[in-house]
DNA sequence: ATGAAGGTTCTAGCCGCTATAGGGTCAAGC
DNA sequence: GCTTGACCCTATAGCGGCTAGAACCTTCAT
């Protein structure tokens, strides 16, 4: 017997927002589900595994778009590893171009912050550094 | 005598685009200039400085408000120091925490990527762990 | 039968630009 | 003076990934 939840539980149950779920769904990340007479949204197991991919692939800082593709792989057991491998991949280089901006950025700052001894912005070597 | 040049010009000086410049004014990053009797902008030395200003700050990561926040303590000679001291502390703050974020998820994705040694999705060990 | 809690769709907003459409202006060369 | 072509103008919409709000409808317990 398969338990049918509403949104609301949904959310609840994967810690996301029932809007997030219904975009989820708008973004075709989620396949449409069966509805109550009402209208309301009802759920199963496979939609709650299916979110609870999206949130760890989106943890990993992937884009909608590679989740999307990523679900689609998943989807079909015969499909070639590679194409996770080379998603996975790309998402590690610009990780790490953004870590070496990111660094580069905190020294900058670091260096910045050392520099203000003065009261007003008139001697302020931090406003003088931006004007220079 | 001060020379005045068209925003192409201004862009290509300072290495921006026209539409961001315009943007900027927009957003009262840079206040309207002279114009011609045609209607195009007309710009100073004066113009440039304050959208180097920008440039610089924009490369420290800080929001346009935070920027705007910056050319306001800029102009008074007399404002305690301690605002401009703030905002760039707030931003290092930001950009450490985010690198830990980011370092974080380096080692998330380089672990991954080491365990993908399957030549299809149905023995991916990524796909795996991401549904679990 | 009622009321609260939760669901529905639709539209607009966030940031920092960027792109496009549809026009007008400027300076140089003839 | 006229044409050409490079440049400029405004206005509007779009990007990603949600989030907020309005105005309404459904469900379930009492």
């Amino acid at each position: 017997m398969e338990s049918r939840i509403t949104i609301g539980q949904l959310a609840k149950a994967t810690d996301t927002k029932a809007v997030t779920i219904r975009y989820y769904e708008s973004a075709e990340l989620l396949s449409p589900v069966t509805r109550t007479e009402g209208g309301y949204r009802l759920y199963t197991d496979r939609e709650r595994d299916r979110l609870i991919f999206i949130k760890r692939a989106r943890h990993l800082g992937l884009s909608l778009e590679d989740v999307k593709s990523l679900l689609g792989l998943a989807d079909d057991e015969n499909a070639p590893c590679g194409q996770v491998d080379s998603i996975i991949h790309e998402q590690l280089e610009r990780v790490r171009s953004r870590l070496k901006d990111l660094q580069q950025l905190e020294r900058e700052l670091d260096r910045l912050k050392q520099c203000c001894q003065a009261d007003t912005v008139a001697d302020c070597k931090i406003i003088e550094s931006l004007s220079r």
